[in-house]
Order: structure tokens, then C-alpha cells, then sequence
DNA sequence: TCTAAAACATGATATAAATCATATAAAAAG
DNA sequence: CTTTTTATATGATTTATATCATGTTTTAGA
């Protein structure tokens, strides 16, 4: 469904939402060591995100990453979109070049009404929705342990 | 989501069905031109197919594959379950190792419900099923033309 | 029994995805 | 102004996926 690259990149900004801010920034490598992934290839994922300004950095000492109100309103879609090639979901769930109502795969009529509504929620997550629920999660598991 | 190995083999069963019986077989590469895909790549998974039982085949001059009733009785997941790795679809959306009820990732109760149904949806899909809806589509795609 | 047409089996190559490594640029702190 | 810490940029390597190639076995038909 998804490459590394951008499953790699929710958690990371999920990661600086909870922990950093811009008084506080976040690196590239203690990011990686949270998350327990590949920290040069999360680093140029991270660019790429700056780059498209979902999320925010600075660099030199006490650099690192942050987000801003704007860079917390950007969806979930965003960051799939960023990082893995646009209209990702948009192709056939058989990759056949041509499939739409007139002319559908066999499994069109089972996986389209999915692929529309999928596609819906992820492009009304913000950031900021997945930080709060984030945060109320560990907050009740905190409760119970 | 599915390998293309899956994807081809999905298509290359309906087009078994749809144009072969045990009188008149079709082999790999017949089935490879018609579907404008690799033949020495299709022919591979085609004996997967065969090994697992979802298609059958015989060997010599006027050999090929064909499908026998309980092959008809196959879902579509058996065909995916056949190819790709099982339990493929069991994968977190986001690629955590754990990801469950009591500890979800960040879009599982997005994703969780989808995943469930587009399962069911496959399961119960039968090879069957989708060979006269094919064959429905095209008889009204020539009426329409 | 011989030949040819097919599935079957195995391995080699090519392409893409993921990972690793190294060098450069910017900026804070002394 | 130098050093250190960070992001940024680029490229090399590894691994997985997809594709190609070659040889073997089976079986119908002559």
C-alpha cells in the first residue's frame, strides 16, 4: 500500500508533533532512535517534508524539527502525498491501465466505495486530530498501567 | 497493496474461465498475449496456481489450463492468498510491528474497519461470481456498441 | 517409437525500493 | 572567527521485486 518511506514519515511527524516545539526542536536522529528506524533514510524523508513545508526545521546547534499552526493543519493525505508519488490510490487494484464504471476491473465495484472514503478520512485527519488522540491514548493507558 | 504477480495471476484466472473448458484448454502464453503481460513471469505463477489447486492443468499438445468446478468455487483471496505471502492484508497500515485494539497506531481505527470488509468482500467472491460478471459487463458493452 | 507442444523447474538478469555513507552548508556559542 | 551541531545534498550499496532465459518432463499424435 504504502512505501517505508512515507509510512516512515507519519510516525516521524505524529513524533514531532508530541515532542517538540519551537523553543524545543526535535533531530533527525533522536527521532529515528524513538521510533527504532533507519536514521539517514528518515533524515531524507524529513526534507523532503521541510521542503514541501509540512513540517518545519532550522538547522545548526539546538536545531532540529518543530511544527507550526500552519504545519498542524496539514492532512494525513499531505504526508502520503509528499512523500510517495501523488495519485497513489488512484490505480486499479488489479493495475490494469483503463478501469472506471464503464470499463471496470473485476474487482472494481468491491474496492472503489473503499478507496473513495479511505482517501476522505485520510485528507480530513490533521496532524493536530492524530497529536490530541496521541496523546489521550497514552494518557489512559498511563490510567490503567 | 498486492504484488503484480498477484494482480496478474487474479486476471489471467478470469480470463481461464472465461475462454477455456477441459475440452479446450488455454496455455501461458496465450493468456500472457491476451493480457499484454510477461509470459515467462505469468507461466511461473500459473504453476503456483496449479501446485495449490486453485487452477488445473495438463501437460503435452493440446494442453493448457482450464478449471474444474470446485476451481470455480475458489475466491478471490485464495487466488491472493496463493501468490503473496499470507495474511498480507494483517499488516498495520503504518508498519508497526504492534498494532492492535489496545495499542493502535495513529490510523488504525481509520483503516481497521476497511481492511475487515474488503476481506469479507474477498472471500466471498468466488471465482464463479466474477467470471458471469465479466461476462455480464461484456455482453452489455456489445449491446451498448 | 519418434516428434512436437505444452507445463514444469531452475536459475540469471534487470529494475526499483530501501538502506547506508560521505560531504557540504548553515547557525549558534564560545 | 573558530568550533560544533545540526540540516541538507548527493551518491553508493544492499535487498527485494519483477523479468528474462534455458533446460526438463509429460503426453498427444503421426
Amino acid at each position: 500500500m504504502l512505501t517505508k518511506s512515507s509510512k516512515y514519515a507519519i510516525r516521524a511527524v505524529l513524533c514531532i508533533a508530541n515532542t517538540a516545539s519551537i523553543e524545543k526542536k526535535i533531530g533527525s536522529k533522536k527521532i529515528a532512535e524513538r521510533l527504532e528506524i533507519p536514521a539517514p533514510f528518515l533524515a531524507k524523508t524529513l526534507q523532503e517534508l521541510t521542503k514541501k513545508g509540512i513540517i518545519s526545521s532550522v538547522k545548526g546547534p539546538n536545531g532540529g524539527f518543530y511544527l507550526t499552526k500552519q504545519n498542524f493543519q496539514k492532512s494525513l493525505l499531505d504526508i502520503i502525498d509528499c512523500v510517495d508519488s501523488s495519485h497513489k490510490f488512484d490505480e486499479c487494484f488489479l493495475g490494469q491501465t483503463e478501469c472506471n464504471e464503464n470499463n471496470p476491473c473485476v474487482v472494481h465495484h468491491i474496492y472503489k466505495p473503499f478507496k473513495v472514503e479511505l482517501i476522505q478520512n485520510l485528507k480530513n485527519k490533521s496532524i493536530l486530530e492524530m497529536a490530541k488522540e496521541y496523546d489521550v491514548n497514552h494518557h489512559l493507558k498511563s490510567i490503567i498501567d
